[in-house]
Parts: C-alpha cells; structure tokens; sequence
RNA sequence: GGCACCAUAGCCAAGUGGUAAGGCAAAGGUCUGCAAAACCUCUAUGCCCCGGUCCAAAUCCGGGUGGUGCCUCCA
C-alpha cells in the first residue's frame, strides 16, 4: 500500500517517498508566549495522526518540533514588539518565566490528548549561533542586507518567492502597507535578525552587536540542524503557507542552492461557530476549559478525527457532545467485543484492515478509518475485533486499551450515598412513590441517578 | 481589488466517473414499576442552482449563487 499525501508546494497528492529509510519530518511548533487553544491543538493531531501512519506503514520517523521560544514579533517583518516580551511585560514576568510556564503546560496538553512526542522539541533560544551562521551566509551571498534595525532578506533576489502560497509579488506590492520610514529595499522584505534596544531582555550578541534573531530564520536553523538540509516533510497550519514557509523556503533554499523540504503539509484551521477562532478575537478555549465543562482531552481528539485535516473543521459545543457520547459508546462497544471469547473469521478481520489501512494512507483520511472501526465493531461481538480495534488504535490514539478506567473519581457526598441507598431498598420493596421522591431528591441536590442491574449509578449535573 | 478553499440528510462528515461510509439527533422497538442508560432497527431516488461532456456525473468542464480564509499577528 503506497501512502499518500497532499502537497501544498504542487497541489495536489502525491506518493510518498523517503529520501531514504529514516523519514524525517518538521513541524512548527507553538510560540510560548499564551496558552495553546484547541485550534492550535488541532493542527498537532494532526502531525500525531501523520507521524504515526508513517510509523503504522513500517518506516523509521525522526520529528523536530521547535518551540519558539524568542523572535516572534507582533507585525511580520517590521518594528513589532517581541510577543515573548510583551507576554512579559503584561504579565510582570521575565521572558523565560513565560515560556517555561507556556511550554510546560503546552506538553501537558499535548500529552493529554495522545499526541506522541516529537523525537526533538528544541527550543529557539538554544539555537542561536545556528542562525546567526546562517544569516552570515545570506548576507555573503547577497540575499540580505543590514539596516539601522537590523538584517533583512530582499526578497527581490530570490527568484522563487511566492511559489508555495502561489502569489503574485507585485500584486502583493501593489496593495502592501508601504513602510514609510522603513530602510526596508522591499516592503515585504523581513528581518533575519534584529538589533535590540538597551531595554530588550532577551538579546544575544552577534556581528551586528546585540539582537535578537527573526521568527522565520529559527525554523530554518532548527529543521537544519536536527534533520539536515534536506528533508521528507514539513508541516504546519495554513496560515503559515504565505508568510513563514515562503519565507522559509526563501531562506533555505539560498543558503543551499537546492530545495530543502520535499513535502509540505498544512492543516486546515478550526472555526468555532463558524467563524474565524484565534488568540487575538478571544473566541478560543484551552483543553483545560473543555475539561472544566466535562468533556475530556480524547473527546475533544474524537472530535478532530471526524474530520479531514484539509477540511476547516467547525467547532461548536454540540458538536464536541456528539464526540463524547459516540467515542463512549464506542468504547462500551468494545468492552462486549473484549469480554467475548467467540472468534471472527479471518477474511472478514482481513477486510477491515485493509479498509483502513486504505483509507490512512490516502492522505490521512481519517474519518473513513472511523468509519470502518465502526462498522466493524458493529460485527458480532469477538475477542479478535478487540484486537484489531487495538491495532487501529496504533494511529487513532483514542485510548482504546483503557476501556475500564474509571472517568473521573468525583468524590460523592455522603449524603448523597446514603440517600442512594435508601432508595434502593425501597425500589427492593416496590415503593416506587417514595422511590421517585429519593430521585428528585437527589437531583434537586445536583445528581441523576439510573438504576443498573444489580445497583445504581450517580452522574453529577453539568 | 488580488489569491485560495469550500457548498452532501436537522447537525457534523466521508465519498472526486459506476449508482450516496460513519457519528450525533429524531423515530420505532427490546429491557424497565416509571425514567434514564444500554442495545437493536430505521432515516438523502438524491449531493447549492443552470447548462455541457459521457453509456454513466455528487464526482469532469463552463456559467451563476452562497460561505469561509488569506493578502495585518494567528495553528
């Protein structure tokens, strides 16, 4: 089975095939400087959900994720401030306060919702002779230039600018904010490096005395470094096709002469009722708001796995509900399939692997491989269908080995027990009157109770 | 204004030339004192509209309409 993958660079699905037998992948990584929301976490899924098909279709899988750490200013290319440092400053903190508080609760989330961690996650301000070399080579050959502020890159001289979002430069001239006292050679040039000022925290010393680096260059220097100058794939939200990859590309591909990155990948972003979700309209919600509202981190995954990653994907809450009370009775669902000792024949078991496995390597297709975990544990119920589930379960990462892992341990009012209790054993003695009043009881003091088999069981009210 | 993507049941969403996956909701049923849960069954003669190509179109082509995103920081 031959995996393939969209290319944004082509546009269009291509094979897959390694430069050679370790597969080596980059994703942008978060900037620290605010926490992660779940469109963020969207587009990590889905570099979990690539990675693990690859390591699902046999090969070898090395994964950068940077975390920026430093550089990531607040207008592309011209005098913003450093997010890093306004997070700071608004926050009467140090810079790296910030970011080791960001990225540590980053990784905390990434690890609640299954996504494995990248073989390296280096951090930007730990990699900053790496990109001060490679500014040197840029200005030696000519592609950039210093200014009162800084070093830029003129884009003017690179000839294939443009050819990953596919824009017109001079269209872009045309309608660009023009920097009216910018030294800049072209507006859309950007900064490679920035000198500081005194009052700057994080400045480093370079040629050009001290600064800062520019956001694009660190993804340069770090997929560089960890992976080589040439590598499989690259991945990121689409929002970065225009700016940060262009420029990615315009960087790499002049310090080396050829091209770095033979496969782009980006994730489409998440709408939240219907509508443009980002940090700056504030319409977005952490994994541990979701989790205050009830629904866990492998919901909110269910959630993503419904929907193709090039499709925009429209948040809603009753959407998310959806999610959860599907992805628990899938998991009620394989508890029969687990306690089951009958067998499935092999032909059958076989037909369901192959669907899937068809459906991940066309492009990640994963709401088809939902599809077909579902139709076949809608089988008869068999111990082997638990199994392949299991395997599956390789790529979803849906948790499905933990089928009896007790929700969340809510402690339970005494009270609320004991008046559980009683009303069992009048539901013993048929007195369904005084039975119903226990029920009401109970959910006035915030409680439903369902009756089961041989007890009860108590769900605390949203 | 330029560029890109999208339009499939009440909702979410697969399907890109061969006669509409899957999930949620709704409906019917089993179970139950009732309820809830669970389980079973079922749900689009049609895929925004109008033309065209083809034996065959949700799928390809042309033209509309509507939506979203980017061109300013964003995953």
């Amino acid at each position: 089975m031959e995996l393939k993958l969209y290319n944004t660079l082509t546009r269009t699905k291509e094979t897959f095939t390694p430069i050679n037998e370790l597969v080596r992948v980059y994703s942008c990584g978060p900037t620290v400087y605010k926490y992660a929301h779940i469109g963020n976490l969207r587009t990590y899924i889905f570099m979990d959900l690539l990675v693990r098909i690859l390591r699902y279709d046999g090969f070898n899988v090395k994964n950068v994720m940077n975390i920026t750490d430093v550089g990531h200013l607040l207008s592309d290319g011209d005098e913003g401030e450093d997010k890093m440092e306004r997070s700071a400053r608004e926050q009467q903190k140090t810079p790296y306060e910030i970011a080791d508080e960001i990225t540590a609760q980053f990784f905390k989330d990434i690890d609640s919702l299954n996504i494995k961690r990248p073989t390296i996650t280096p951090k930007a301000t730990e990699n900053i002779p790496e990109m001060i070399e490679i500014v040197q080579e840029l200005l030696k050959k000519g592609y950039a230039y210093e200014i009162d502020d800084g070093i830029y890159y003129d884009v003017s001289k690179f000839n294939g600018y443009g050819k990953l979002s596919r824009i017109n430069l001079d269209d872009q001239k045309a309608g660009a904010r023009v920097g009216v006292n910018s030294q800049k050679h072209n507006p859309i040039d950007f900064a490679l490096w920035k000198k500081a000022e005194p009052n700057h925290i994080m400045q480093w010393d370079s040629p050009w005395g001290k600064g800062y680096p520019g956001w694009h260059i660190e993804c340069t220097a770090m997929s560089f470094k960890y992976l080589g100058k040439h590598f499989d794939i690259h991945t990121g939200g689409v929002d970065h096709i225009p700016i940060h990859h262009e420029n990615e590309i315009a960087q790499g591909e002049a310090t080396t002469g050829f091209k770095n990155t033979n496969y782009w990948m980006h994730s489409e972003f998440m709408l939240f009722d219907g509508g443009k979700m980002s940090k700056s309209l504030g319409n977005c919600y952490t994994v541990t708001e979701l989790a205050e509202k009830g629904y866990s981190p492998i919901d909110f995954r269910y959630f993503c796995l419904n929907a193709q990653y090039r499709q925009k994907l429209n948040f809603t809450f009753d959407g998310l509900a959806s999610a959860k009370i599907a992805y628990e009775r899938l998991l009620a669902q394989l508890r029969a399939h687990n306690e089951c000792n009958e067998k499935t024949d092999l032909d059958i078991l076989e037909k369901y692997k192959q669907e899937f496995i068809e459906a991940i390597n066309d492009d990640i297709n994963v709401p088809m491989a939902l599809g077909v975990l579902w139709k076949m544990v809608k089988e008869p119920k068999s111990k082997d269908i638990y199994s392949l589930a299991l395997e599956m379960d390789k790529v979803l990462g849906l948790n499905l080995d933990k089928l009896y892992e007790i929700k969340d341990e809510q402690t339970i009012d005494e009270n609320i027990i004991s008046i559980a209790q009683k009303r069992l054993e009048v539901r013993k003695a048929k007195d369904w009157k005084e039975s119903d009043r226990l029920r009401e009881q109970l959910k006035q003091l915030g409680y439903n109770i369902k009756d089961t088999n041989n007890g009860y069981e108590l769900e605390k009210i949203q």
